[in-house]
DNA sequence: GGATCTTGACCGAAACC
DNA sequence: GGTTTCGGTCAAGATCC
């Protein structure tokens, strides 16, 4: 499906746009920091530009991002009313008799240790499902009846792991809730920074693309012993011990305008160490400038 | 007492015949 | 086109804090 743009404009690289709109906020506030040295609002402009810079190595992760384990089990397809059909999310999902397709709306899949992703949940059904050995709970967020918030989301447990969680998240956060509630932060009471969320649908990333691993931009110059795998995707924060996820915004906007995946998997992540943070995003003004450019 | 969870019933859609 | 099967949702009661 070709977006909007594509036919006025050409093909249109989200991603690339994305990119250059961080880059451009990077360099704006490396400027400032600049006039700003010495005082203490260098700092917090300092803050900024590590923030944009953390943004742009993820961005360019977001390619890396194997589909994980799962990847050759979720076949999907794109029917014209948009839905998505996954034909067999794993092998040992037999058909019965009647071997109904599961179909769901655009979504986001995780796999995660725990099922805390930060956001809060109202249950509100649970079901046993074909095919699987564990039920299905059924969660909607606990601010539905604020702004009418539509996210919903499906834990199930994972059948080659016990251990872990498969979160299916279905809609886009649009409950509006300050930073301080529940002590999470921004947008619906985030609490962590585990997910990336680019709201704007002006832009849409594909991160289940099979891209090359670590396209470009400052994670390309990581060291090579540092504690991030070719097929994984580093966790902004190491406290929080689950997959890493990315959040691209409503799905639905983001898949109806593009020909993209609707279904992104994002593998779990190893925990990083405390001091990955330094090592990983340091802020280097000549290689800035030399992605600024 | 309010929030959250549990669970059976119900509904709509898809597949089958 | 009717029937069957299934996933998703509803809603009432139970439980928790």
């Amino acid at each position: 499906m070709a977006s909007p743009c594509e036919n006025c404009c050409g093909p249109l690289d989200p991603k690339k746009a994305i990119r250059d709109e961080l880059m451009r906020g990077r360099l704006a506030a490396a400027l400032l920091g600049n006039k700003l040295k010495d005082t203490e609002i260098a700092h917090f402009v300092d803050q900024i530009v590590g923030s944009l810079s953390k943004s742009l190595a993820l961005l360019d992760a977001a390619n890396v991002v194997a589909v994980g384990s799962s990847s050759s089990d979720v076949r999907e397809d794109q029917n014209s009313a948009g839905k998505v059909e996954i034909e067999n999310l794993a092998e040992d999902c037999k058909r019965g008799k009647h071997g109904k397709r599961i179909v769901l709306s655009p979504c986001r899949q995780v796999k995660s240790r725990s099922k805390d992703d930060g956001y809060k949940w109202n249950k509100y059904g649970e079901k046993a499902i074909k095919g699987f050995t564990h039920r299905r709970s059924y969660f909607c967020c606990s601010h539905k009846g604020d702004p009418g918030c539509n996210a919903k989301r499906h834990v199930q447990i994972a059948e080659d792991d016990n251990s872990m969680f498969i979160i299916t998240y279905i809609g886009q956060h649009t409950c509006k809730r300050d930073a301080t509630d529940q002590g999470q932060s921004s947008h619906c009471g985030l609490k962590n920074q585990s997910m990336i969320s680019f709201e704007s649908s002006d832009y849409n990333i594909n991160v289940a693309q099979n891209s090359p691993i670590l396209t470009s931009g400052i994670l390309s110059d990581m060291k090579p012993d540092s504690p991030m795998s070719e097929n994984t995707m580093m966790n902004p924060n190491p406290e929080i011990d689950e997959g890493f996820m990315l959040n691209m915004g409503m799905a639905s906007d983001y898949y109806g305008d593009l020909d993209l995946d609707p279904l992104e998997y994002v593998d779990e992540v190893p925990p990083l160490s405390n001091d990955y943070d330094d090592e990983m995003f340091s802020f280097d003004e000549d290689e800035f400038f030399l992605f600024g450019n």
